[in-house]
DNA sequence: AATGAATGAGCATTCATTCAT
DNA sequence: TATGAATGAATGCTCATTCAT
């Protein structure tokens, strides 16, 4: 067993990853100082400058896990063979239950991306472009088919979604009336609903 | 009366509060330094400190003027004797388009409202809801009249537009291909349409 | 009635003293501000400058009123004709009597002095060495005659016994066991003893 | 090793409470800036920030030393076994030459005790009284053995001393015609002389 | 006699980052 | 791989005082 692991046995990396995360979004990036990271994380400073070249690396770090992990799940939907609005239904709804299930990610990504620099803003930016753009694909080949409605530009349809998905963290509790799968059905019924012809 | 406005005429706390709109919009709440809004407004911070208790205080105020603003709209459209579905498109509808031409109060809003004390984001809170619930009032009150679809929960309907409105600062450029009022109509087209029963 | 007294008819500048006087004594010269004394006499800064030059005349303005008081009061015991023994005794309980009953303004002397400017500090001083010596010069008188044992020079003896009266603001508390006449009567009974052939 | 001390050799947590030490004497706690303190220990505001949590933690570090030292002293005259008369004037002379010695330190004590928070002054307070008590058993055991006139209640005469012992910091000069033993041996003489039977 | 807006210098504290070990 | 002492610049805020009215 390797040095890079505590009691726990999580790499610290991962450790530090974690840490990280909850504090972003429970306190926001500026407000979450180097020292509480690594104290949250139980190894010292110079461990972090170790393994992350920056406070904002670290960050970065945080959204290409988020990114990833999402960019997966759609492809997953999309590459299905169902009809296309069954798998335009299954990606919205996909996207607002995982979304609720790691609120603290989607916090930090609608609260915090602005304190990355520019030049890592825009990679950041560029994934996230990805992502929207294979949402859009699927909404513009039911409008090609007539399944949709091609009365609202595809991009505003896209964007319409996705401010509600960003929009859950601030006021989805998990101790509300509805679960998780019951939003998600929910919101992407509107979808559905707002695309009839 | 010299000596509360300067060479431009405006009063000093006004021009406090218009460097600090400017300032927390662009940059963000905690990446915005007093002494940044005091040079941007041409006074010193002991003149800050004169009108507005603390940074925070400075935030508040801009929320405050940001809710009067929209709640005096939204009740002007609500109490029209218009059917309810044209009060509702033309709520819906004016809300995207004074939030596109308030961009910077927006982007405050959804970025920096963690930023208030526990205090004073529950008053904040406290006034979104009441703006919050008489928009879910019209429409409940289309449901009942069956003009709307009862199929989503009034409360998950308005949270489903107002990600959208949110989402704005997010996505929309002046420079764009839609003008605000596109966007809004768009927008609008969309709430509605999927409130078709 | 002229426009220096407000509703309870005390004239300004002897509420400000008042005021200030207290909070120098509760909270310490440095920590309290000009305009938590202003607010506190019920007046505003501008009244404060137009009487006294700055906080520290204010300061000096309530040692005077202390030192003109405490001069007077021995002065009398200190001429009457009893017999030297009994003069010194009677000065010594009352100094200590009339410092519990004005316990701020022995607060104030022994820990804001120092925050006196040198030609003002210089000042209180000089007030100060009058009165120890007039004090010195009763037991230098006793010590002379032969009632008061002279193994201790004169100065010295004062300095013990001033030291005590000094100490009062640190331990005395009005709701203790002992009455200020009983304290004083213990302290001055002690100096005499000590005094003894 | 190299790290933590500087030219001279001494540590940083020691240069600090040596310079905050002299300064917090002559200007007082409140009128002594950090900066002034690190200036004058010859380290960056950092330094002091990594030793010290507060400016009030290195107010109370000081008066820690101090009540340490001087109880150790204490106990060593009370726990000897001569008589109680001449443990009791060595113990009353010995905190005379020590407090003259370090009358920075007495300064401080009685002039900017009250600038501790209200928890931190009370754990001082506590261990001023421990000292106290110690000394005052002193005078009950002479009392009790017929030594000492009872006339007297201890607590009072301990405070008497006491008293004359804070106050040398307001009268002493070094250049002055008496040596700190001399002025130790006649302010205990009159402490033994008072409590004659 | 009194106001209160405005100044400007100063304050204690925080923090991301570096680097010798 | 990891430590933790040290840096140095920045931050929000306070306050005695001034002065046109």
């Amino acid at each position: 067993m390797a040095r890079t692991t505590d009691g726990d046995g999580t790499p610290v990396p991962q450790r530090l990853l974690a840490a990280a995360t909850r504090l972003f979004a429970e306190q926001g990036y500026d407000r979450t100082s180097v020292q509480e990271i690594v104290e949250a994380a139980g190894v010292t400073k110079g461990a972090l400058y170790h393994y992350f070249g920056s406070k904002e690396d670290l960050l970065q770090e945080v959204y290409a896990r988020v990114l990833r992990l999402q960019q997966e799940r759609l492809d997953d939907f999309a590459d299905s063979d169902a009809p296309v609005d069954e798998r335009l239904r299954s990606a919205a709804a996909d996207v607002v239950v995982t979304t609720i299930e790691n609120l603290d990610d989607a916090s930090i990504f609608f609260r915090s991306m602005h304190h990355l620099s520019p030049e890592k803003n825009k990679q950041v930016r560029s994934e996230r472009r990805r992502y929207h753009e294979r949402f859009r694909a699927l909404v513009e080949e039911g409008q090609r088919a007539g399944v949709f409605s091609s009365a609202t530009p595809a991009d505003l349809v896209v964007d319409y979604h996705f401010g509600s998905v960003h929009h859950l963290s601030t006021w989805y509790r998990p101790d509300g009336p509805l679960t998780p799968q019951q939003v998600a059905d929910h919101l992407a019924d509107l979808l559905l609903r707002a695309l009839r012809p």
